[in-house]
DNA sequence: GCTGGCACTCGTTACTCTTGAGTGCCAGGA
DNA sequence: TCCTGGCACTCAAGAGTAACGAGTGCCAGC
């Protein structure tokens, strides 16, 4: 463990790095870090730092950089998280006083909003229909051999699927299913999607087996949905194009963020710095990702995407606030 | 008018400007361009081309570089559009035949085809549902004090409106009003949402013109709903990464973007090159567009966007295949 | 009207020099 | 033992200079 100066010490550097993105020097640690000794003892402070791991040096008449264990041990000793200040307090408000229509779009505008605060891309993922019962089920027909069954979740999303159906099928047939589907499915939820017991009616029964079966696969795959706001701040994040390029083709992956985020969650973290989240072409970025719970039970995250040298105390809070703020709003329904 | 030696000239200009990206000598034409004249007259044509507009010189002793006008040009007079090579006819023939699944996620993948085939960025617009009709309305109860109105929409979308309910509202009172709903609106269109007929009882037909007061504010602002795919590739068609944040951050409001498509389309032009849309922060990207028909009526577009310099008979070429592969793919159900 | 020739422009590249921020180390002092 | 001021050293960045060469405009001659 390092002792208390060299913690002081490692902190001002990650500061100082964070705020200009330029190698922290000694003497701007001695002058501005708070640290009552001279810039020549901080020098003999900072080799140690550099050989346990915590710092680098581009290059030998430079200042130091934090490596990601510097991030790592600068976020881990942060103390209390910082608060939002009032302007950004004001915003998160008055967004969840306004917001409203369908969830979908409250999503995105949420991921939006998280961006805002930041400046960095944020992310958020729709809660999981896993939990959510099944408040409707209805089948459709659309003319020609197909039809849309569309199931309404208790959270207020929508599952729907096409399904093929004989040609030529009648009204009331499809209304048969409806209601023999409606009486074996509604309350359950999608992962214990039971196949129908039989109603007696051969065709009805095939009906009702396509359209669960159409229902099904949509689990576990696509069924999280994903909303990234603030994509282009990326671009000036990084000065090189090329990490600009590889960080948004990364980003609109979708399964590739979604993944990515529950590691992180799924790992007990709430950031993820620099290689630790094991994606190559987000190496130099850090991640700081919250759950939000509605009713009480974990429902989705979301998450804030920057440069490793990202501002973590203000990212963690607006994390902190808008995941609190946002399950509270999902809860009222 | 120009005459032809000088618009061989132009287009050999253009064509040598969109694959090399460097100012194009006089010397560059007489070689490659296919004119049986000397680099010195070439010179002379080339002055006049650019008192004319349709060239500049970056600086005294750098070739010449196209303006929006040469483009114009070049792109008013290519012959044929040109056609797509076949590994890449390939790809949009196996990816329609795959293609399947939900409308949404259908356009989304369309709109990472267009990106792959053309290397810039693709934008699908998705169906209009105002000429589509309801074929089904249904309200259901979410709890607490809302309900979900879902409408099917006979090209497979669906649109949905939370509306507010009076507390502990009867299963039965729904129900009447989902029949008494579906009575009055299945049939029509958005767009002519007629009120419903009074249905005898007050609470229904409260509930059911806060239905229709729900559905109706969604047409005419979001209810054209947007893909874009591949804007990460906008990151390495600039180099400026200040370029690369503006057109990103436009392409990332919706909203722009389909009026933007729109209003190409309401012009009669498939291209808009440079500051003729009048975006400025698209002043350096041409857009490439095509409607796309669903059963013969005009039912969305699609786009391509990148920069000035893209190689627009691949393009125009990619974004005229898959518009009308997708059209006819929409039209089968 | 076209062409070869030629002087001229000017961005690009390479090279050198200087500057200055920052370092490592050391000897002296608390 | 630990801290500090001093000092020589390193090296990226910036400025200045020179050579290069791609490309131009112009002109005299065919």
């Amino acid at each position: 463990m390092l002792d208390e100066r060299r913690a002081a010490i490692l902190r001002a550097v990650v500061e100082g790095y964070i705020e200009t993105a330029q190698p922290v020097g000694s003497s701007l640690v001695a002058r501005t870090g708070g640290i009552p000794v001279s810039s020549a003892t901080i020098r003999n402070e900072m080799v140690a730092l550099e050989q346990e791991g915590y710092l680098v040096q581009p290059h030998t008449s430079a200042g130091r950089v934090p490596t990601d264990k510097g991030y790592r041990f600068f976020v881990d000793t942060m103390a209390g998280h910082g608060k939002l200040d009032t302007a950004r307090r004001q915003q998160v408000s008055s967004f969840f006083a306004t917001a409203h229509g369908a969830i979908e779009d409250m999503l995105h505008a949420t991921s939006q909003l998280l961006s805002n605060l930041t400046d960095y891309a944020a992310v958020v993922v729709a809660p999981q229909s896993e939990q959510a019962t099944i408040r409707s089920v209805q089948l459709v027909a659309l003319g020609g051999n197909t039809a849309l069954l569309v199931a309404v979740l208790s959270n207020g999303s929508i599952e729907k699927a096409t399904v093929d159906v004989p040609d030529e099928i009648g009204d009331e047939r499809i209304g048969a299913a409806t209601t023999h589907l409606s009486r074996s499915l509604v309350g359950g939820t999608l992962t214990d999607l039971a196949a129908c017991p039989t109603s007696g009616d051969q065709q009805t029964d095939d009906l009702c087996a396509a359209a669960v079966a159409a229902l099904r696969p949509n689990r576990g795959t696509e069924i999280d949905h994903v909303y990234v706001g603030g994509a282009s701040r990326m671009a000036t994040a990084f000065d090189a194009v090329d990490s600009v390029r590889r960080v948004l083709t990364t980003l609109e992956q979708q399964y590739v963020v979604v993944g990515l985020l529950r590691d992180v969650i799924d790992r007990g973290l709430s950031v993820a710095i620099g290689a630790e989240h094991g994606l190559e072409a987000l190496a130099d970025c850090s991640i700081v990702v919250a759950p939000y719970e509605v009713e009480g039970e974990l429902a989705g995250t979301i998450g804030v995407l920057g440069p490793t040298r990202m501002h973590y105390p203000q990212a963690l809070a607006a994390v902190a606030v808008v995941s609190q703020r946002l399950g509270r709003r999902l809860s009222e329904g």
